[in-house]
DNA sequence: CAGTCGTATACTGTATACACTTTGCGGGAA
DNA sequence: TTCCCGCAAAGTGTATACAGTATACGACTG
């Protein structure tokens, strides 16, 4: 069993710094094609098979197929029984009801934020939101995305409430997927929105933080409502050669919709 | 492959009313193991073992293995690498955590609920909590919390965002393991406040029913802060007969903390 | 030329196998 | 007696196998 690297779906075995020695292969897997579709290098409603994926990794279809099987658990990847999984492509209305739970807890998020105010914390989010805004004009997107992630991570992490942090994650997740590539005069926005956040958590107004959270997660939904979100953008398909794994063949778009099986009791 | 009926763990195939033909063997499985945590045959921190259970349900390990993990991803299972998977021992803190994102959140929930106002679902409410109240006196704790996930699940539709019912529902299953029975006295407060919840979300008082529904998640679990939650409750132990596949090691409660491994990104 | 049916292929669901770890237990030494 | 070491049993992580099902493509028909 050797680790192959195909295309941009990659396994990196830094365990990093500090601990948890034997990473099972299905973390691994899950994370390099969690990354894939973030970065949207998976589109929605691309699919995911375990044969493919699994030869692509140089390894057997178990650790593909748990890895596909978490990812479904955090809401990025839908599996449909006996078809397999995919990219969850969402609708807009579910893009909105994301969109509502999510600005919700990140409110409730901001204003624990603001309760704590741990002082190490708050200067690596201050150097974090100083890189993010140094680099909003000239860096590539994909790179700012990255620096988002770090500054809401690094906001969660100040909640001090690991059930939230965990949720909101998923949530923040999944709203990347709708949202994928944000126009520059937004990102100058989100880290003007983003300091405005961290301000008022310094300041210690909770009511505040919450609200300026809540209405962060509202500004960046809206920027992409007006362009039509992920449904119908003319796709130059071909034009990105680098991609490798994805493409082969989009999935009707609706369908999908009330999902879970709903669980009787 | 037969399927067996192995103590208080059993599969009904019953795929119910309409639709889902081929529920996969999973499902199944996660459904027997995650009735029996909630209803406290498996108690937190027993030792969920894929070679026993699947021996125990008559199929082989995979689906078991697969089902415990989507129970993981729930937060009713934790699972540590190369060691297995245990019922969930929520500390005190991360009892706490939960409380507030719920109550957060079925905040969220009863304002939409209140919003929508659909009068079929309004009157299912009605009959449903008509019957909870009712029942409450007389009937097992065991049916009596059977009837509120049904209220609540009801709720849960009338906010009528699918998003935040899924979230929500974990959030309460992972609660009803850590406040697994309540006195009779509390009983009768719960649906008291159920009332309160509806009658605020009938007329349509959205704050009142957001600030109700809040209320309503911290007092169910205030009440049971009193008396020490999960951990040091003297066991009689060998005094659940009917209980054959718990209790045959309680893992220490702590250990257990950090969780996740804090993806880098 | 369009539509329908049938077959081949690809892929999922589940079972089985095996190596390697962890854990519990018993024996020997201090 | 108590502690440490080593061995055995149990259990997980991953690989492989196979049956059954969905999908695509081509032949056949109208």
């Amino acid at each position: 069993m050797q680790k192959r690297t195909a295309g941009t779906l990659n396994i990196d075995a830094v365990t990093g710094s500090l601990g948890q020695r034997h990473v099972p292969l299905t973390t691994l897997v899950a994370d390099a094609i969690r990354e894939c579709i973030l970065s949207g290098d998976f589109a929605p409603g691309d699919k995911l098979a375990e044969e493919r994926l699994s030869a692509e990794l140089g390894m057997s279809r178990m650790p593909v197929r748990e890895a596909l099987r978490a990812l479904a658990a955090e809401g990025i990847v839908t599996i449909s029984p006996r078809r397999g999984a995919s990219v969850t492509a969402y609708t807009d209305l579910q893009a909105q009801e994301l969109i509502e739970v999510r600005a919700t807890l990140e409110a409730l998020n901001a204003k624990l934020a603001a309760r704590h105010r741990d002082p190490s914390q708050l200067a690596e989010l201050r150097q974090i939101l100083d890189n993010g805004s140094r680099i909003t004009e000239k860096t590539a997107l994909a790179r700012i995305q990255h620096a988002n992630a770090r500054f809401h991570e690094a906001l969660g992490a100040l909640g001090a409430n690991s059930v939230l942090r965990t949720i909101v994650r998923s949530l923040r997740d999944r709203t990347a997927i709708i949202f994928a590539r944000q126009s520059r005069m937004r990102v100058r926005a989100n880290w003007l929105e983003h300091a405005a956040i961290l301000r008022a958590v310094i300041a210690g107004d909770e009511d505040l933080a919450a609200l300026l959270a809540s209405r962060h997660v509202f500004n960046a939904a809206a920027i992409t409502e007006d362009r039509p979100a992920v449904a119908d953008k003319p796709q130059p398909e071909a034009s990105k050669p680098e991609r490798q794994l994805a493409g082969q063949q989009r999935n009707r778009a609706p369908a999908q919709a009330a999902s879970k099986p709903m669980r009787q009791r």
